[in-house]
DNA sequence: TCGTTAAAGACAACTTGGTTGTCTAAAACA
DNA sequence: TGTTTTAGACAACCAAGTTGTCTTTAACGA
């Protein structure tokens, strides 16, 4: 370290703490309004899919996964009565998903929840601070497509 | 939103952002390194095992997940040569882990991995912002243990 | 226009890393 | 000493990735 205290690997352990933080509050807030089945995982992929429909590739592409394990994460989600499949006429291969209502009210309301836990992080640390911390970060983070792909990530041979 | 013109999903996406950005370059150096097949969880894994060495009871509890889970971690980290077991004496239900020089070797290196990626965030943004940084997420995570149930926890029904 | 190439989706087999539940052996304790 | 707790093992299961193969359909170039 150069001269602050802090050991190197303190701060990955923040930046996923505090992204853990912000995405357990988001589905402790999400469960008691009403969708206690959404898990993390849900919430990006509907993202990718979008208010305006994506198909089981693009969410892949968006994700960077495979459009097979799209394709799985779509049928959970549909299962769960977030999205839904139709055939496309104009191209008969692909199928396109669509968020439900029950869907768009959940990502229109994470939306809602996010803004909140921000407001409650300027509250506590200072707009500024946080401001400062989300520009620090966007300096440092490549700024590519967010990756779902965690669980493969972290773990895979 | 407050005031600043930052919308709340993007504070997520920079802490996770950030977050994979180190992990990702401190894997890349290990792999250049001579620790190739080591992954993510690996070291965590191994950093809940500590240089005394732990049970996979005592990993379990660490890392926040079933002593199972923890067994079947340690099977792999024993599988990669990265750690080893051995009865207790003293406690014949017990089977110590404990790291190899190869899993002492690796945390070592990781720790001082990090320790440059810190300083390499230290030299771009300035120490301040990054010591600000840090102590703006020590403010608002909660400083529990550190999770490893991560693919559960993102996508578990 | 036709033949090749590319893309979408489906299906199968596999891997990782979680979970819960059950079981045995050993230690701790009252 | 008998009960309770703990450690570890094993099995069955689940979620979410992967790669590879296959069919259908669209796109494109000679």
């Amino acid at each position: 370290m150069t001269s602050s205290d802090a050991a190197g690997y303190e701060l990955p352990l923040l930046l996923f703490g505090g992204f853990r933080a912000i995405i357990d509050e988001l589905h402790g807030e999400l469960a008691r309004r009403g969708h206690q089945d959404m898990r993390p995982a849900h919430g990006f992929a509907m993202q990718a899919i979008g208010f305006r429909g994506a198909t089981a590739s693009e969410v892949g592409r968006r994700l960077g996964i495979s459009k097979q394990a799209a394709g799985k994460t779509i049928e959970r989600l549909e299962a769960l009565g977030y999205a839904q499949r139709a055939g496309d006429s104009a191209d008969r291969r692909r199928k396109l998903t669509r968020l439900t209502p029950r869907g768009v009210a959940a990502l229109t309301l994470s939306a809602e929840i996010f803004g909140d836990i921000r407001d409650r992080w300027a509250r506590t640390l200072g707009d500024d601070r946080v401001a400062d911390l989300e520009a620090s970060l966007r300096t440092m983070v490549p700024g590519e497509t967010f990756r779902l792909d965690v669980p493969g990530w972290l773990g895979a041979s």
